[in-house]
DNA sequence: TATTGTTATACTCTATAACTATA
DNA sequence: TATAGTTATAGAGTATAACAATA
């Protein structure tokens, strides 16, 4: 059944990267969007930790959002060491668009069940991903960025 | 809840690698490992296709398998272009040991769960599975060899 | 001296496309 | 000519470690 889950979870975010392809976005940008929606004002090497790379590659990753007009580096007046990554209202609207893919992605992959098993599911992955110490909205697996 | 299906099935994939590099396998070959026991005698490019890698890097990647005495390459007397590749008696003690892992992944994972919960969420998840067409006991995650 | 962001670099992984041998 | 296996190679992706600015 690990075995299963693993199977599944492996479709499942490829079919998800396909959608946000179209928005042209990695489910790597897509996590650093979400983090930046959640708790904005971050340093980057914090946003690195959480995203499993190490700062030099958060660097290129990050100019690529903010040369798009996605994300915006300010200044940390008190340390002028940081920056503060923040989204732009761009990056929002696009967040906007993530959201509907998300949705869309949901209902495709759980076809096959009715509203109560889909509910029944989804308490039953909580309770695994609590007790093995998951922290909600944010996986390992965007080692790759591509 | 598709995102923490892809959450956890990275968490489960991750550990299963973390358990396996104990006996000095991959997944990828872990999963080679699998697929011979169940259809011996298929040919390099069959194999390659089911792991989702190119006959290219199915050489090396059987090569080293070789090696260790775990897989054997056998010529098709009639056609002398193929290999069937066979499990050798160390590769299939060697999938014992991998059985037993698999056996304390699946507990460790499920640790949160009761036996009638357990065997609920397989349930479900075999259901979504089937609906969206993924072959038992393949998963094209084996992307990464290393 | 320690930390953030950055750059340089060496290394691994990968896919594409040639090559050979068999058919 | 087509296909299985193999090899060569160029390109992308990666981590490590050095660097500059600030604390």
């Amino acid at each position: 059944m690990a075995f299963l889950l693993a199977q599944l979870g492996a479709h499942a975010a490829g079919r998800f990267a396909e959608r946000i392809a179209g928005l042209d976005l990695t489910p790597a940008q897509a996590g650093l969007l979400r983090l930046l929606a959640r708790t904005p004002g971050r340093s980057q090497r914090e946003l690195a930790g959480d995203l499993g790379m190490p700062p030099s590659r958060f660097v290129p990753f990050a100019d690529k959002l903010e040369e798009r007009g996605l994300i915006e580096r300010r200044r940390n007046p008190d340390d002028r060491r940081l920056y503060a990554l923040h989204l732009t209202p761009e990056g929002f609207g696009l967040l906007g668009a993530l959201r509907e893919v998300a949705t869309a992605h949901e209902e495709q992959t759980c076809q096959a069940l009715s509203p109560e098993e889909h509910e029944q599911l989804g308490a039953l992955l909580r309770r695994v991903a609590e007790q093995q110490g998951l922290t909600p909205g944010v996986h390992p697996g965007y080692r790759s960025v591509r």
